[in-house]
Formats: C-alpha cells, structure tokens, sequence
DNA sequence: CCCGATTTAGCATCGCTGTGCTAAATCAAG
DNA sequence: CTTGATTTAGCACAGCGATGCTAAATCGGG
C-alpha cells in the first residue's frame, strides 16, 4: 500500500551527502538543513530517516568505517593468500599496494580521508563517536600488524625489529602522511609520498 | 587618568582561557560566552580586546605558533651551537631530545599538540587559519631538515638517505604520533611513543 | 575631590541550530 | 477509484551563536 522505497538505500544516498558536506565545510558545517539541500531533500524527509542530528553523525562515521574496511580487506586477501614462492608476483610491490590505500593517493581516498580526519579528530571531546573511531584505529593496527607478521613468516623482514614497535610506527606514518596530504597538499605531492612510504618499507626489509 | 591596565597581559589571559577551553570542548566549543567564562570575565570585556571571533581565534593560533616556536628554538641553538667533537654531550640523546619537543610527552605539551590539532585541521576549511597553520608546517620542517643536515655534516646519517624525504618522513611520524598520542592515550602509551621515535633514529644512522 | 579615558558590563537584534509536531503528497493494494 | 501506510514537506519553537550599540564602573591625574 505505501509508496514504496528502499530505505536503506535513502540512508546510503544521506550518508555520501553527509561526506560531500564534511569534505566541503567540515564537520562543523554538516548540519541538518546543509545535509538536506546537499542530499537534494527537506529537512524533513531526512529525518524520516534519522532520528535527530547525533544518529546520523553515528551512522555517517560507521558508514565510512564500513567503505574503509571493505576496501582495505579486499587487498589484505589477495596478499594474504599469495604463494610466497610465486615468482610472478611481487611481494614487495604487493605490500606497497596494500598500504597506499591508507593514503589520499586519489579522490575517493582523498575524501574518505577528509571525513576520517574530521570524525577521528571531534572523537575526542564526542564519546558517541568513539566507539568507532576507536574501530578505525583498532582495524589499521590489525593489518598493517598482519602484513609484517607476514613479512618475518617469509623471511623479508629485518631480524632486529620488534613487530609491536615497527607496526606502529608505521601506522602512526601513514597517519601523519595522510593528514599532511589533506592538509597541506601544496607541500606533499603525490610522488613525495610514494617515495616515503619506499623507502620506509626499504628500511624494514632485511637486507639480502 | 584611565584605569591602568597591561592590555598584552590580558590578550595573553584571555589567549590561554581559549587554549583551556579548545583542549577540553573542541574548536567548536570555543564560543565568546566560553572563553569569558573560562577566562572570568564579561563577554563584553574579552569583546574590548578583540574586534570579534575571527581575530580572537587568528590571534590564540599565532600565540601557539610563538609559543611552540619559542620553546623548539632554545632547543635548537642548543644542539645546533654543540662541538660535535664534544665527548661529554650525547649527540644522538639531544636529537631525541629536540625532536620530542614536538610530541605530547608532559600535560603543557599534550595541551599544545590538542590546541595545535584542532586549529590545523579547522584551516583546511577557515581560510583566515591557513597562513599560520602553514607556517606550523613549514617551521617543522625546516628544524627536521636542520637536525638532518647536522648528522649529516658530522656523519651520523646512513649515505644512501635523502634529506628532503627523511625530514618529511620524520616529520609526518611525528606527527601522525602526536596525534594518536593525543586522540587514543590508551592505546599508545609514553613508552612506546619513546622505542618508536629511538627507533626511527637508529634505522637512520649510520652503521659506525 | 572630580574628571575623563579606559575598561567592564550588558542589552537587543539577527541568524542559524536541532527538534516536536502537524499536514500534505504519494502510490500499491483492494 | 478509494484507501491508508509510508514518505515527504514544513511550521513553530527554544536555545545558542556573533555582534552593534549603549551605559556603567574604574581609578590615575589635576
């Protein structure tokens, strides 16, 4: 009997208005009404969907948790279940590919960094937006930690190196790189951070 | 004739009543009504001292930009003004030393990186914010690329290592620590932040 | 004492926010 | 076509923001 919608997928379509919105004033600037006109609806109807203001802050950030980790999952597969001894594929090379979708390298990871900086940032003095924020880090550690778990598994890490203390620094890297490059991109371009992260992952290797 | 008052001292006042309020309610709590409060006086008072929000804002950030920069550079003239010959100081300790002045390792530090957190990620879209969140930027930059050029004039730094991507390497480690010690203590307790930074040093010395 | 520039205080206005609530529009089923 | 649940739209209100403007309080000099 009702007009009938796909609910979740209006929520979706609020959700990516929330992100335009974020990546285009900040957090500050994602209120309802500029979510509404952004999402080419009234105020209104979005809150049909969403119950007031904080609900759809929470589902926004849950969202983009969502999208980051199912990017980056994708990757930790494919590399995960490579054959070691598989010639034709590049361990290296794999590793470096893995890790760049970490970095704003192209629009979309470029937005989802924005919204990522914006949300992580306003956890601090938010606790409804902790929890996942607190996911988000959580997740990164987790991979960048199995990715050199791996490399030691394979022989292709440097002996001297404490898991714990290098899968931190090198996430705390791509954090910082990342941020630079939303934030100041004149001053970071893009081959800089390839170059970085190289010869980061150079001074892991063991040398052979 | 007027009632005697040091206009500065109360700029200052009013300067740390903001950085208080920002560390404990975001940028977005840092409202005139605030800040008086904060501060302990009339809205109307903090109003005599600066013509509006935006002036009061630009000037706590260039106070934070003196401050950091004030306590970096007594820092520096130490290292930089050292006889490398010198058996009696640490080479290696002082650079650690330097460089942990840009990560929150005691509360007046932790304060200044929250302050230094939101101000920096508010310019990407407050274009009255951007000149000196730049120069926040570019400042630590150039005392990374110092300490760099340093190690290398008295050859402490590995060979094959090129300045300008070791001194933006380091400083996005530096800064993706500082914020992850900022917006998760929990997770990324003092001594680690210590191993990683003492660690990122040795993987760029040179094997003596 | 008292004058007056400086400093402090506060009122009034306007705009924007989230939200409770109501009402209209829509459209598949009967 | 009629029906009625779903969806869309929007009004009205209270709260908080910045700010123009006015008025009171302060206190060193004459």
């Amino acid at each position: 009997m009702p007009k009938v919608v796909n609910p979740e997928a209006r929520r979706l379509a609020v959700t990516e208005a929330v992100f335009r919105v974020i990546c285009r004033d900040g957090l500050e600037g994602a209120t309802l009404r500029n979510i509404a006109e952004e999402a080419g609806l009234a105020i209104g109807s979005v809150r049909h969907y969403f119950t007031g203001h904080t609900d759809l802050t929470v589902f926004a950030l849950a969202a983009l948790r969502d999208r980051v980790t199912a990017r980056i999952l994708g990757h930790v597969e494919r590399l995960l279940s490579a054959d070691p001894a598989d010639p034709t594929v590049d361990q290296r090379a794999e590793v470096e590919k893995l890790l760049a979708e970490f970095l704003p390298l192209d629009e979309q990871r470029r937005q989802e960094t924005v919204v990522w900086l914006e949300f992580v940032t306003a956890a601090r003095t938010r606790p409804e937006l902790q929890g996942h924020a607190r996911e988000l880090y959580d997740g990164m550690r987790m991979v960048v930690g199995r990715v050199l778990d791996r490399a030691r598994r394979i022989g292709r890490l440097c002996d001297d190196l404490d898991i714990a203390v290098e899968s931190e620094r090198l996430s705390a890297l791509l954090d910082g790189l990342a941020m630079n490059a939303v934030l100041q991109p004149d001053r970071l371009p893009l081959d800089m951070i390839h170059r970085i992260l190289a010869g980061h992952l150079d001074s892991l290797k063991e040398p052979s």
